[in-house]
DNA sequence: GAATTAATTGAACGTTCGTTTTATTATTGT
DNA sequence: ACAATAATAAAACGAACGTTCAATTAATTC
């Protein structure tokens, strides 16, 4: 046998990431073999080396296209306003709605650095620091003009990334909580945090759709 | 060869353990061979066989007594006062606490539940659950006598868990800040969190040692 | 419709894996 | 001193690993 009827390399391809997402979230990066991720695809494994060169660089290429990912929904979900209460919602918000979504390859990005080269390794960490380093901006300027209360600007942006990201551990979608409930409430927790000084309806008003009025 | 000169049993089962912690928290489990944990330890693989049937038992019985251990700690910290202030801050600084002291044993427990089989997963994940149990508990109890203010406990529950647990990602002894000087601020912020109505008074009474005041 | 290119197969490579078996030596008990 | 036992080494097992290579067929181009 050899190339097969309907056989196009843009699907393989897409069919490889989805697949090699959903296996080494479930089986981890060393557990998950090439045979395995190939006949979860439906090809015989060395076609897959038609698209990645090696596993490590397929992990890589997973792990930095979520993060390319994350940093441009921040991107293109940051507010023009100055309001460190508005900028900290919209953090809040991006960050749990995206790490929800993709729940698998986030779990992909956090678990399996420790299988990338050095260079790639520091590739990966390099992207996220310049992420978290928004938080910290956040924080620091509503600290500065009173609008939040924080001992430690490094310490509160890494509490609240770890809180935030632990969503995906116990979330799971059609449960007793929507993803609108679950933000609701890690946006109010968010805010009592940082002691933001605001009422309940800055707060509604701050996260943007009017629900049921969150008390902080 | 065979048996070596000031060989024992106790010394190398020790040995193995902890060296097997180790490599496993640094490399990953799958990632470690038998081989590589032999030549840490010094011995040949094969005599890693007298002391732990297979790979798979030898992950079991490090994640195994890491949940005794931390249900230990905490029975023998957990306060008699039913004040929901002073029991959940012990349950902090207990936390906090115990997994600085053994990150990469809880770095192993976290990490690798999914290279168990499913019953000796089921058996970790029942200790877990009966630990976070207390942390509801206390949560629940703070609700209900007005000392905390919490919109869903679950929720918090799980939020405050993988706050607290996330120091170990980052936390390197000797550097920045001190383990005191974390778990004041861990606690300050789980406080806050939870809408604990106290002063800074009770804050530095409920923490124990009386250090600068900390400020909710 | 022939030539070219894209996509895939099937078989094989050398290596490493977890584990078992057997033999050998150190220690302990008498 | 000698038997019994504990602790290890050395070698080997089959299976699985990531990866490569040559052959083959489908789709595309001219």
């Amino acid at each position: 046998m050899a190339r097969t009827t309907g056989s196009d390399g843009e699907k393989t391809e897409a069919a490889i990431r989805e697949a090699a997402v959903n296996l080494i979230a479930r089986f981890g990066y060393e557990a998950m073999s090439m045979r395995q991720l190939a006949a979860e695809v439906g090809v015989q494994a060395a076609a897959l080396y038609r698209y990645f060169p090696t596993k490590e660089e397929l992990l890589f290429t997973l792990m930095r296209e979520h993060m390319e990912g994350l940093t441009d929904t921040w991107e293109a979900a940051r507010p023009i306003s100055g309001d460190p209460v508005q900028r900290l919602s919209a953090y809040v918000e991006n960050h749990i709605a995206f790490h929800i979504e993709r729940r698998h390859a986030t779990h992909v990005s956090n678990m399996e650095l420790r299988s990338l080269s050095p260079e790639r390794l520091t590739q990966i960490l390099r992207m996220r620091t310049a992420y978290e380093k928004e938080l910290r901006a956040i924080l620091r300027d509503g600290a500065e003009t009173g609008a939040f209360s924080i001992d430690d600007t490094g310490l509160t942006a890494m509490a609240l990334i770890q809180m935030m990201t632990g969503v995906i551990v116990w979330f799971r979608p059609g449960e007793r909580l929507s993803i609108t409930e679950v933000t609701a409430t890690y946006l109010s927790m968010t805010m009592r945090l940082v002691g933001a000084k605001i009422d309940a309806y800055s707060a509604a008003r701050a996260f943007g759709r009017a629900k049921d009025a969150v008390a902080f």
